[in-house]
DNA sequence: ATCAGAAACATGTATATACAAGTCGAGTAA
DNA sequence: TTACTCGACTTGTATATACATGTTTCTGAT
């Protein structure tokens, strides 16, 4: 009886952690709400602390709530900016009546541009990779122009995948059992130019924040990178650390 | 025999963290380079792998190292950037020798300015405020600009300590015994206007990197606010999550 | 000499337990 | 009524253990 094998696979300490992210985002608790103690989570899912607490853990570290000895788990301020800079990606962050996606271009395959934002791996070179152009929406204002590159291996039918208002993290993850873990990021403040104008409807000259990311996956050596130009004039970005 | 208490209260998994952070930023351990294994850490200290592991983990999110399982933790890239999405402020993320920090005025204890970037307790708000404004300088050029505001609760002798070249984060936690635990950030791109043009000897509308930061710290609802403005044409700023 | 497979070792998940320490409210004593 | 103590509850730290699962290395049969 000892350990308690979930039904695909997923630890149950993520299970927990999804369930309550999904809850304090869609609003079943909210800000300032305590969550119920680790005792009553343990109870009402019939598991042990030490792995409540590795789900709450996570999400003190999301920045979704916030731990007090002696108190309780509170929720946190739930960012009212667009939430970009932590793991879950931007389709989970805001609410997702607002915030519309919108293809560019791709998913294609293509050669790996000449200069790459990070280093790459001889195989992930050699294999291709594949493009992604997307745009996304905030009350119809273009806020966000992204543009990812993923290596081309072992993603059987990627490309004739629709990913019209679905988040690509959602995708690695339901059809080929992918996660992010983490990554790096490398931020700059720009001016607008080019055809970042057109896309994000800005005039030239405006500050962009800049953002490179590399994003770690459950998978060895596979790696998704993306390249973000946002108008922080209306939304700011957020963080939690 | 149950439990080690450490000699300052300082926990064993945070002693096994700091030690290991040190090592690692300091070159001991390089990019690349696997950690000893949990196992080996454990028959080090004396001390046993649930504790080894929530060290490692701390490790894990600051971007330093990288676990994989059957391979063990493999310190990451450190940063060519500038680290300041980190925890552990900016002083010790970039080589100290480039780093200079410059000090245009205070700390002085002031009121509240009227708008503050964030929603301030009763209790902060009549206790009034320490002011801080810093700039910090690689090779000479002027990269950040550095606001911060701090409560003015139960700081002795705050105002007349010299912060020349020395991290807020080492004096509040050498003097008084306050850490940061984490916080929650916003961030912007700016055009360049008013005394930020000076402060950071740029052009007019250049675009610069605008971040509001609230840290809180081990004391109970004590925390410290800043605004930074960053220089991002030359280096960028870095961030793992 | 080669290669499949087992062993050794790494981290990942989970349980069960104990005690430390902060918070808060109920009840008691002044 | 006020102040204080104490107990019940919270999260924080740490141990000890078991088994799962991914990686590397070495061994032994072919």
């Amino acid at each position: 009886m000892y350990i308690h094998v979930s039904d695909k696979g997923i630890p149950q300490y993520r299970k927990i952690y999804e369930l309550l992210r999904k809850h304090i985002l869609e609003g079943v608790y909210q800000e300032g709400d305590i969550l119920p103690s680790e005792n009553e989570l343990c109870r009402l899912h019939q598991i042990t602390r030490p792995t409540v607490r590795h789900a709450l853990s996570k999400l003190t570290n999301d920045g979704l709530i916030h731990q007090h000895q002696g108190k309780g788990s509170i929720v946190h301020q739930i960012p009212h900016d667009i939430g970009i800079l932590s793991v879950s990606g931007t389709t989970s962050a805001i609410g997702k009546k607002i915030l519309k996606t919108h293809i560019l271009s791709g998913p294609t395959i293509i050669k790996w541009p000449g200069k790459f934002i990070f280093d790459l791996s001889p195989v992930e070179l050699e294999s291709g990779c594949i493009f992604l152009e997307r745009i996304r929406l905030v009350n119809e204002i273009p806020l966000f122009y992204d543009i990812s590159y993923i290596a081309n291996v072992n993603l059987p039918r990627f490309c004739s995948r629709t990913f019209e208002n679905k988040s690509l993290f959602e995708i690695l993850r339901k059809n080929y059992s992918i996660e992010i873990k983490g990554g790096v990021q490398r931020l700059k403040a720009i001016s607008a130019e080019g055809k970042i104008i057109d896309i994000l409807k800005v005039k030239k000259g405006k500050p962009i924040l800049y953002l490179e990311r590399k994003l770690e996956t459950s998978r060895t050596n596979f790696f998704v990178y993306s390249s973000l130009y946002c108008n922080t004039e209306t939304h700011a970005l957020f963080g939690a650390f």
